[in-house]
DNA sequence: ACCTGAACACCGTTCAAGT
DNA sequence: ACCTGAACACCGTTCAAGT
């Protein structure tokens, strides 16, 4: 526990470097080169810490999942309030999201398989703590499952990232938004 | 009028080239070098027909435009049925698109302000569109409006795609969504 | 009017050699 | 254990020179 003045780098400091420049520019602005530049170091050490590029984004997905999914349910749920307040307050953490990262880590996934994967997860984890609340507060168990999942594909479809769904899924998700629309 | 049979290239082989590869790949699959190659031609003829990749990444988006939003609208009208009937028609057509040019189209936006703009310009097309089918199905137009954006959101959520909107706008989202997920 | 070929820059990746 | 420096590959972009 001593303050981090090493000569060496650990590969924290490529993962704080890329962290910064994914929120700022997006994938295409994680570059060994100028991240090297900006840490006064040579590209080629890069190698030393990790196996190649995509590690480096893997690494910074994983981050984000921590910061932004299993630390903000853990945060929403130390706040307290009953399931609805709960709930509310959730949505309201997500609209003020400014959804840089949530934008940029999608673009990713719809290049690379595994983070797709893994940003699947993700939301699956997402929507389920979201149906879990609306049942709490009263929704019948299964239709609380469906509106959480179309409550967060439209939050999801404000800042439009990339998770493909199968087809029958849609459609089925069609057909509930289309009677939804047509009810007076 | 008479068959391409010519020995030089038109722009129209490379967007051709460039969409069929996004298509498949995602912006990062439209590389000038491939596309040389597999037009067995040089890298710098390129540059005669377009100012940069940019350019043609540009032009790959208007073809979009014009097929999945133009088109697809005009198809739609022309094949009749009444309002409600076309919406539902509609939102099959959406949910039958396999998304791979709605995600990396979305993925470009993300980093590229012009691009992000024409996208915007066309997600309020569409959604004004589903909106004016709803409102002549029956529904009062402010309410029709307000489902068609979450309707359509939910559908582009559910490729996840990157076109931010600004807070207020999706806290206002959220509140609707979670009485909507809250009512019995 | 359209294309070639060579050149340069940027950057990912490898690796032998250094400390 | 961690870093350097040189090398190579890939690819965007420019441009003088060709047809």
């Amino acid at each position: 526990m001593e303050v981090s003045s090493q000569s060496r780098l650990g590969p924290d400091a490529w993962v704080d470097a890329a962290y910064a420049a994914f929120e700022a520019g997006g994938v295409s602005a994680v570059r060994i080169d100028r991240l090297a530049k900006a840490l006064k170091i040579t590209r080629g050490s890069f190698y030393w810490h990790f196996k190649d590029r995509r590690a480096l984004l893997q690494a910074v997905l994983d981050r984000w999942d921590q910061s932004k999914t299993e630390g903000a349910i853990t945060a929403n749920e130390d706040a307290g309030g009953d399931p609805s307040d709960r709930l509310l307050r959730l949505l309201h953490t997500c609209a003020s999201d400014d959804g840089k990262l949530e934008i940029g880590i999608r673009a990713w996934a719809s290049e690379d398989e595994d983070a797709r994967q893994t940003v699947e997860r993700i939301d699956e984890r997402r929507i389920s703590y979201m149906a879990r609340l609306a049942n709490a507060a009263g929704v019948p168990e299964h239709v609380a499952s469906a509106r959480a999942r179309v409550g967060y594909l439209a939050w999801l479809g404000s800042y439009s990232g990339a998770v493909p769904t199968d087809v029958d899924q849609r459609i089925a998700d069609m057909d509930c938004l289309w009677r939804m629309m047509l009810e007076t």
